[in-house]
RNA sequence: GGGGGCGUAGCUCAGUUGGUUAGAGCGCCGGCCUGUCACGCCGGAGGUCGCGGGUUCGAGUCCCGUCGCUCCCGCCA
């Protein structure tokens, strides 16, 4: 360890200090950090080299010093004790431009050495994200981690209290636990005691908090981790943390009303400006209409409207192909603007990437007409009805998709954002929660058959005859176009449940075998029931105003789901292995 | 599994149509100066251009492969 060089103390080093210290011996300890902060803080010079030392705070904002400090070296951890100089503002060397008050230290002593700190601790410049993760404990020094450390906090208080004091109960599941495939690919942990068996991590508290609306727990909630094997996104880690909540004898409204009490308190808390509650509820075909995806985000503008009417006898067989073929015609006014033919192409990269054949576009011309590749194909009284159909008047891009329905939406869905992005269409501090409602019960499953659009577990709405129609008691609540909780009313009733889980292909026996737990509560009586699980990390990160909830994650994983800090995943000794009857996954020897 | 972007000094980056000894700012080290406060001045160290192969008289630059980071599609009941 290198004594730190006279120079090392040439620059300044702050504390903090309590307003009533004037005139008595005072200790601080604090980091040692370059930037210098007006907000109440101490600095310490040691310019001199005799260990004069130079503590300067603001009186009006002393009282909130609390501890922390910093300077110098970004690393050292500095005690400085001295004496306050019983100095008013108007004593102080005029040179200096606030009113402070200077302290002449008696000694300073470093607590810890440091070495140079990999990448800048003082500001919040980019920085390569593996850096950042390797060397996390410098990171979240960083001013904007510890922020939105706070910020995560402050989230996950709030939503502690707001529920308390509407008598939920905390109450812990079990994180090993049993694989109830289904949805998304489970971590597994090889049980000791049973070579060949295995605890799942819970992908979700669902059918735990299920059982305790059973119980009789008739307001649960659980700040609970998940986990879900699947490839990664900046809005998803392998493990995150959701807010679970459960309610007995309650329908839609009333966890709607909970949830929007709960959130707008959050909201508060974060200074994050959004309309006061109730929020808005859009039902699922509305959006995927309107907006072109399950979650929209409608600060944007650039509605999508159907225009197939208008196009269904085309000559164009594009269009009037599609249509007959049960796919639609839509299309979105992108507004008057000038678009290179560049931009028309990277635009229609973006739609064959989501499925499309391709993107139709078209400016309106003065007279009505269209400057596009196909307007010779289309007849004046169909552009002029497509054009109605989209709003365009003179000098409007229109861009068309022709395709299946829900491959039209998701187009023109990441068109919305891909245009929204480019032209920065988002507005300044503009920010917009709505409810997704009416989701449809099932969907195709990949082998043919239905699959649930949210779970097994949520209750239906129609009839069970025709569950292509179904409907289901699920919702979402979206923020700024992202999804941050979703929840349902649930199947309180065991011959429901066994219906839906039939229409899912799952047969009577093998309901019993993986779900007969449930069964089996719900045949003991359970009271109607519902609930929503929200995610933390991605209201955080919203609310912080990140775009990866790796920056309100402490220790989060990179893209391909390792992590850089520690190392994992990693092989483990051969002889754990052999405990668990696993030896033969033992990892070959390093080349 | 697929597609896009990135990888050059400790950090952030520049590096022309392939052409001398690969640069800048910050940081780091040494010295000087200074009631400093993004201090200033002088000097210095530091780079297998992610890795491997190929094309070429010559590769940071072109080609192939590979690894890593990142964004997206698939996937995420």
């Amino acid at each position: 360890m290198k004594a730190p060089s006279p120079n090392r103390f040439r620059d300044t080093w702050c504390g903090s200090l309590a307003a009533g210290d004037a005139g008595r011996e005072v200790r601080v300890a604090g980091w040692v950090h370059r930037r210098r902060d007006h907000g109440g803080l101490i600095f310490i010079d040691l310019r001199d080299r005799s260990g004069i030392v130079q503590l300067v705070f603001h009186p009006e904002s002393a009282p909130e010093a609390h501890a922390a400090a910093h300077d110098l070296r970004g690393e050292d951890v500095v005690t400085a004790a001295g004496t306050v100089a019983a100095r008013e503002p108007e004593n102080v060397n005029p040179a200096i431009p606030t009113g402070e008050i200077e302290l002449a230290a008696g000694a300073v002593e470093v607590l810890a050495d440091a070495t140079t700190p990999p990448f800048p601790v003082d500001e919040d410049g980019p920085v390569d994200e593996l850096l950042r993760l390797r060397h996390r404990t410098i990171d979240l020094r960083r001013a904007g981690m510890q922020e939105a450390m706070a910020l995560r906090h402050a989230i996950v208080s709030t939503i502690r209290a707001e529920l308390n004091a509407r008598d939920f109960l905390e109450i812990e599941t079990p994180v090993l636990t049993r694989s109830t495939p289904e949805g998304a690919r489970d971590y597994l942990v090889p049980a000791r005691s049973e070579p060949g068996s295995f605890y799942a991590l819970p992908q979700s508290p669902q059918l735990f908090k299920q059982l305790l609306m059973m119980s009789g727990f008739e307001r649960y909630y659980q700040i609970a981790r998940c986990f879900r094997d699947e490839d990664l996104r900046a809005d998803r880690q392998p493990e995150f943390t959701q807010l679970d909540l459960e309610m007995a004898f309650v329908e839609e409204d009333d966890v709607f009303a909970v949830m929007e009490a709960v959130m707008a308190a959050c909201f508060a808390v974060a200074g994050f400006p959004v309309d006061a509650p109730p929020w808005p509820r859009m039902p699922y075909d509305e959006a995927m209409l309107r907006f072109g995806s399950d979650r929209p985000d409608p600060r944007l503008g650039l509605e999508i409207a159907d225009v197939s009417d208008a196009v269904a006898g085309a000559e164009f067989k594009v269009f009037s192909g599609a249509i007959a073929g049960g796919g639609v015609v839509r299309g979105l006014n992108a507004g008057p603007r000038e678009t290179p033919r560049s931009e028309l192409d990277e635009l229609t990269e973006v739609a064959k990437r989501h499925g499309a054949g391709g993107l139709v576009w078209a400016f309106v011309e003065a007279d009505g007409g269209w400057r596009s590749p196909i307007a010779k194909f289309l007849a004046a009284e169909e552009i002029a009805a497509v054009t109605a159909g989209l709003g365009g008047t003179p000098g409007d891009l229109l861009l068309l998709v022709a395709a299946a329905p829900g491959t039209a939406a998701a187009t023109l869905g990441a068109l919305r954002s891909e245009l929204a992005a480019r032209r920065g269409l988002v507005p300044e501090g503009a920010h917009a929660a709505l409810w997704v409602v009416d989701f449809p019960m099932f969907e195709p499953a990949e082998g043919g058959g239905l699959a649930a659009l949210h779970h097994p577990f949520t209750a239906p709405s129609g009839d069970l005859a025709d569950p292509g129609a179904l409907r289901s008691r699920a919702y979402d609540l979206v923020l700024d176009g992202a999804e941050i909780g979703g929840g349902s009313i649930r199947i309180a009733s065991p011959q429901t449940q066994s219906a839906v889980l039939e229409i899912l292909g799952i047969g009577a026996e093998e309901a019993e075998a993986r779900f007969g737990f449930l069964l089996d509560a719900l045949r003991q009586g359970a009271p109607p029931h519902g609930g929503i699980a929200m995610g933390i990390d991605r209201i955080a990160a919203i609310l912080a105003g990140r775009d990866s909830i790796r920056d309100v994650i402490a220790f989060p994983k990179t893209a391909s789901g390792a992590d850089p800090l520690t190392g994992a995943p990693a092989p483990v000794d051969p002889r754990q292995l052999r405990e668990l009857g696993l030896q033969r996954l033992a990892a070959p020897p390093p080349r």
